[in-house]
DNA sequence: AGGGTAAAAATTGCCGACACTTTTGAAAAA
DNA sequence: TTTTTCAAAAGTGTCGGCAATTTTTACCCT
């Protein structure tokens, strides 16, 4: 039929939902901290910021709550999930048994192509290590390890890791930023590259285990004050 | 005000939102079968049916598609997801790992409440076992599974858990079924337990782990014509 | 028959509206 | 000043409706 067009295509011309870019646009503004821990969504203002309307604002709340970004409350809204240590820390527990799961998988699965591509990451780490640039660290660090997930060519792992990586993302920054914790880091993924090129299973989990769990720790050191209660009930393996 | 009311509450007093109802029933219609794989969640006829407009309806469906157990399609709608081979053998390898994680923990953390409450539902399962009732088995099999993730503690570990079991659901009853099946499961439990109570960590990961990829072996020999070209690339470590 | 095609029906995508609940804030009471 | 009250404002929960799209049906042509 030739009435006026309603809905306006998506600019690219990928024709999908407002839900669903609603849904991307909140997830960056958490993930990128423009929503705060604790903010309330406000759906109203929200949409009329846009000129939509409420429904596909709240489909895109319900996928963020599933995914355990967003918080709702009967009759309060959606509120940004408020990550507690607690939280961070069984967050890093999980991620590291990943990690060692995810080791033992490439040791006898990876190629010579995808070690060549996380060599030539690990050489542009250094080098934004050299020139101070954490941000560009930190950003090649979460591929890093995203893409070894990818290699396991176990999507659901690789979903979960994600996942968790998304929960934990403002927090991460914040250990990350401080210059000895990117040169430790930094120093810790160019013996990944060594033991996955050697290729014993074991020692590969070990690593990528022990890799994760010392950003587990230099996350802790950069908040002496509130760890101490809980440091003893989380002690290492 | 005084007007008439127009949202009947919530039959038992409880104040949650018909969304939140509508996740649930369509999760158990989905993991009982009711639904069946790739069939599509028609809104309409689900609101007509229940007297509600289609807004919770999709509010549900956003929630159960980030869970993963339903597609979304545009302009097509929400259809139940369907597993393939390569599903299955995803999340028993993810599922492996974490129950492998959750022995490290256990060996330190488990109580002697805990390993009664594990204790007393193996001679339930026993019982069942000898009874032959599957379906009673089959229920406390999940029971013993998801408490050992509780009593980790740790929530994004047994979260993450019940989502993988959840999409399983329908498949791993397909494989304890078989009355061998069965045997062999609960005589994994007896050597759970048993490592349990004398608390090696390696062995109690190791012997958790391979009861989870018993089961998915299990679960493989009840198809095994479908098997023989994925096989070779997924074996056991 | 078979295969294509176009109108009709069914269904999704989204919006505007209104009942109901929570929050706000200003006046009244202590 | 601090607390309480309570009504207005703001915001959530859900609905009904209409445009756009997909699916079905009915028809035509070969």
């Amino acid at each position: 039929m030739t009435t006026t067009e309603l809905y306006p295509s998506p600019e690219s011309g990928a024709a999908q939902s407002i839900a669903t870019g609603i849904y991307r646009e909140l997830e960056t503004m958490i993930i990128e901290g423009a929503l705060a821990p604790g903010d309330r969504i406000n759906e109203k203002s929200f949409a009329d910021q846009r000129g939509i309307s409420r429904g596909p604002i709240r489909e895109a709340c319900r996928r963020l709550e599933e995914a355990g970004l967003v918080e709702f409350k009967v009759n309060r809204g959606f509120f940004v999930r408020v990550l507690d240590l607690r939280d961070v820390l069984e967050i890093y527990d999980v991620r590291a048994a990943l990690f060692a799961h995810a080791g033992r998988i490439l040791a006898r699965r990876i190629t010579g192509d995808q070690l060549a591509e996380l060599t030539a990451l690990h050489e542009e780490m250094e080098t934004a290590v050299e020139a101070g640039e954490a941000d560009l660290f930190y950003t090649l660090n979460r591929r890093f390890h995203s893409r070894i997930m990818a290699f396991t060519k176990n999507n659901h792992l690789a979903d979960i890791y994600e996942g968790l990586d998304r929960e934990l993302h403002i927090w991460r920054k914040r250990a990350l930023i401080l210059d000895g914790n990117v040169r430790a880091s930094s120093a810790e993924h160019g013996l990944i590259l060594d033991v996955l090129r050697n290729g014993n299973p074991s020692r590969i989990a070990q690593v990528l285990r022990d890799h994760s769990l010392a950003g587990r720790n230099r996350l802790l050191r950069t908040m002496p004050e509130q760890v101490a209660w809980l440091q003893m009930d989380w002690d290492d393996d």
